[in-house]
DNA sequence: AGTGCCATGTAATTCGTTACATGATTTC
DNA sequence: GAAATCATGTAACGAATTACATGGCACT
């Protein structure tokens, strides 16, 4: 157990595969080609790297399994620790703007394991950052700097329509959102 | 100047603005922040990393310039063999599909350094990735794998929706890209 | 019986970020 | 006159990619 330094989105992104279940490197790359491919795509050494940085931080264990006509192999499982680790940074809507919005689609996917409020936060931070963005677009639209051609007004176009296109989405999904959000409260006080 | 090998996308990125003029790393840093820093944005110190390179490799020179008042500064200008390689990165349209585009993107800012069907190459090939995208996210949408939830659900939604919404983009813009090669053809020629 | 692919990794290299250094210059 | 900022960079570190290694198994 190591200082708690923060973790990496490829750490955090093995954290969340975890949550559902023991798994070999192997696998994890196999699962995460699967399904975040889109948003955060590993390559099979960065995991078996990333992996045993989370057993020295004590955010998962790993048992070595025997295996005929194949290598070992190392299964790893999240500990307690981790699944805190996990749930504070799906909590956490701090994440910096970057294009696509790939951290937040992956926390997005992953939020089954926080609680059912965290999408909720996330998707407002997203709509913020994204309306912020829009902003500073239409700025640009507006005053043009000096040099501007042809190529990056459309360039910048892309980034409008984009934008709009995917604030459209929130508005879309926010209802979806709250009401699995309330079905999971719901669930939650009736077991 | 070394073995050619294929630069990073920052050294195109680099040849791209200096295509505009000659400039100091420090400038340069300015002028990527101000221009495209929404499509790629490399640190101060990797820029001072990338222009020695391009230089060993024979795309640019440097000379220093003595400031009073300031430490000295080498400035940077672009060679024949640097806009050679430039265009031809222009005009490749073979590169992998990644979240936002940002590459294509870069390109297309950068579009006015090659010759004006290289960006409608680019264009087309960035729509067949669309759609080769898009097409996945409705085959995922139609016949959803296994453990799926509604957060998979919504964060498919958001990929289909991008999509969707940058195909539109894609048939706007193309007529104005026409027209603007038929333009420069014809200040071409004239000249 | 050869070719390729599955299942596990390790190693070498390159890329990129963050923090530090330095001295002048403007700003409060 | 202290603090922020400009204008250059360098150094240390961490992350990510690509190439290599190994042995069985599956297919033709």
């Amino acid at each position: 157990m190591e200082t708690p330094r923060r973790l990496t989105t490829t750490e955090y992104a093995m954290l969340g595969l975890l949550a559902s279940g023991e798994s070999s490197g192997y696998d994890l790359a196999r699962a995460a080609d699967r399904s975040i491919r889109y948003m955060w795509a590993p390559s099979r050494s960065q995991i078996y790297k990333a992996l045993p940085r989370l057993v020295a931080l004590g955010l998962a264990t790993s048992r070595e399994v025997e295996q005929r006509g194949r290598p070992d192999k190392a299964v790893y499982r999240i500990t307690r620790a981790g699944r805190a680790t996990l749930r504070a940074w799906l909590e956490d809507d701090t994440e910096a703007s970057q294009a696509g919005g790939t951290v937040f689609l992956l926390k997005l996917f992953l939020a089954g394991a926080a609680p059912p409020e965290a999408a909720l936060r996330q998707l407002e931070a997203y709509r913020s950052r994204l309306e912020h963005r829009l902003d500073a677009f239409e700025g640009m639209e507006r005053e043009p700097s000096d040099g501007q051609t042809v190529y990056d007004r459309i360039a910048l176009a892309h980034g409008i329509a984009q934008a709009r296109a995917t604030l459209g989405w929130v508005e879309s999904v926010r209802p979806q959102l709250e009401r699995e959000a309330r079905r999971r409260r719901r669930s939650a006080t009736r077991g």
